[in-house]
RNA sequence: GUGGCCGUAGCUCAGUUGGUUAGAGCGCCAGGUUGUGAUCCUGGAUGUCGGGGGUUCGAAUCCCCUCGGUCACCCCA
């Protein structure tokens, strides 16, 4: 049948082997950088007060029309998580740990979108952030962070871009400078863009269409209007960066969709992934969120990364293979009994991966199963072996006859093929 | 939400200007080898041709609607 009763639905999908092991793999490489960086594992749920979501800004997308929002059997309402940020900082005013608080999250989260290469409706992040600190070696450590992540996982081709939003008051000048040169240009702007100028005219910078990006290129830069403060934090991030050899793109024309963003932001670009969504990690300084959360006015940075697509960046160079699953030992047994069970038992328990045919199956197609799982040898037992207390060695791969051993000895003698 | 392309077996796909019981390869199952895989040979099973409606003597093929996939816009990881 091609279309089933039921399929998963749009813009979800059944994550299945290879993936999931290449998933886990990256997860635990993940989880070990950011636990040596003295980050905790904190888990929130998958679903908050829509309240937290909206704070984020009602301005974004993520938030105006890609929430997913149900009322729960108490009248709550309720939204499945678009993003961790504004999670983790409502577990902090919550739970008010001692800062600077740095925390590291895994999990799914929901947008409501139109499905396309590297974007679905369910997706999975890695993510950092700290609270409680607004030390620029921090935002270091933090882009650090990630980037000896990529290493690790072997990705090769990744674009660190950089850039400052400035302080609130630094990006409402320039809010304004922008506004003013767009409206001067508003007439030769995409109608798509002219929407997007009376919204927030910040995100017209994001435009990839072709007849915005002369005025785009004329657009004032970001550069001038920063506070000395900020300006000062800035060279120290870029300062850190190249101490910790850690190269990275200064884009001016950077601006992350999220409202939150202030001073450091950043992006990582694959540019081998062939597809238009070929971010695969962002994040930045987002100083005034916690208080807009009820919370102490405590600044915060952090980042996510987005697993799906990270790994659809590895595939282009053929990074992050993920743990060999294959069976290494095949059970075959043709006997009446349930030696067939037994045997594997005693293998998994020695930490062998050991497989087995469905029992009451023939020798040849057992043998045939024990030949395409990829396993090096076969433990085979039939009724003469179980009479006599015995179990055939046989070699799947290269050459090499079957030996006959004890039943205590089978464990020994399968590991000498491993 | 909008647009392009695409839906035929478990998978990849063929199917002529509409014309008999809709095909191939791979995979799966069985046998050749009554206790031994890979190669080889033989045989076998599986399709509401995504769904509904229409045109027609006749539709996988043409028309309409619908569902789904995919890529792109928008936006973002």
């Amino acid at each position: 049948m091609a279309q089933p009763l039921f399929q998963a639905p749009p813009g979800t999908r059944d994550l299945m082997p290879p993936v999931t092991d290449r998933m886990r793999a990256m997860v635990a490489i993940f989880a070990d950088e950011a636990t040596k960086a003295g980050f905790g594992q904190v888990t929130p749920p998958m679903f908050e007060d829509v309240g937290v979501f909206v704070r984020i800004g009602e301005s974004t997308d993520v938030v105006n029309k890609e929430l997913y929002t149900f009322e729960d059997k108490g009248g709550r309402t309720i939204a499945l998580r678009p993003e961790q940020t504004a999670s983790l900082c409502r577990v902090f005013v919550q739970r008010r740990p001692l800062t600077p608080w740095k925390a590291w999250y895994f999990g799914a989260n929901f947008r409501y979108e139109q499905a396309q290469k590297g974007r679905y409706r369910q997706f999975d992040q890695v993510g950092a952030e700290v609270i409680g600190s607004s030390d620029p070696d921090i935002d270091t450590e933090i882009i650090a962070l990630a980037w000896r992540f990529y290493e690790r996982i072997g990705l090769t081709n990744v674009t660190l871009l950089l850039n400052s939003l400035g302080d609130a008051a630094d990006r409402g000048r320039y809010t304004n400078a922008l506004r003013t040169h767009f409206t001067e240009h508003r007439g030769s702007l995409t109608e798509q863009s002219r929407e997007t100028l009376d919204r927030n005219p910040l995100r017209v910078m994001d435009s990839k269409r072709q007849p915005d990006q002369a005025i785009i290129d004329a657009a004032p830069l970001l550069g001038d209007f920063l506070s000395d403060d900020a300006r000062t934090a800035f060279d120290r991030v870029q300062a850190g960066l190249t101490a910790l050899a850690i190269p990275f793109e200064i884009a001016p024309r950077l601006v992350r969709g999220l409202d939150y963003y202030n001073r450091t932001t950043f992006e990582f670009v694959a540019p081998g992934l062939d597809a238009a969504q070929n971010a695969v990690g962002g994040g930045g300084r987002y100083d005034g969120l916690v208080a807009n959360l009820g919370g102490p006015d405590e600044p915060g940075i952090g980042f996510a990364l987005g697993i799906d697509r990270t790994l659809l960046a590895c595939d282009a160079e053929d990074a992050m293979q993920g743990p060999d699953t294959t069976a290494q030992v095949w059970v075959v047994v043709t006997a009446e009994g349930i030696e067939g069970l037994e045997v594997a038992d005693r293998l998994r328990r020695a930490g062998i991966r050991a497989d087995r045919t469905e029992s009451g199956r023939s020798m040849k197609a057992q043998m045939k199963a024990a030949n395409k799982s990829g396993a090096a040898v076969a433990v085979v037992i039939g009724p003469d072996e179980v009479r006599d207390e015995q179990a055939g060695i046989k070699p799947l791969r290269g050459q090499g006859d079957q030996t006959t051993v004890d039943n205590q000895q089978i464990v020994q003698a399968v590991q000498e093929f491993l």
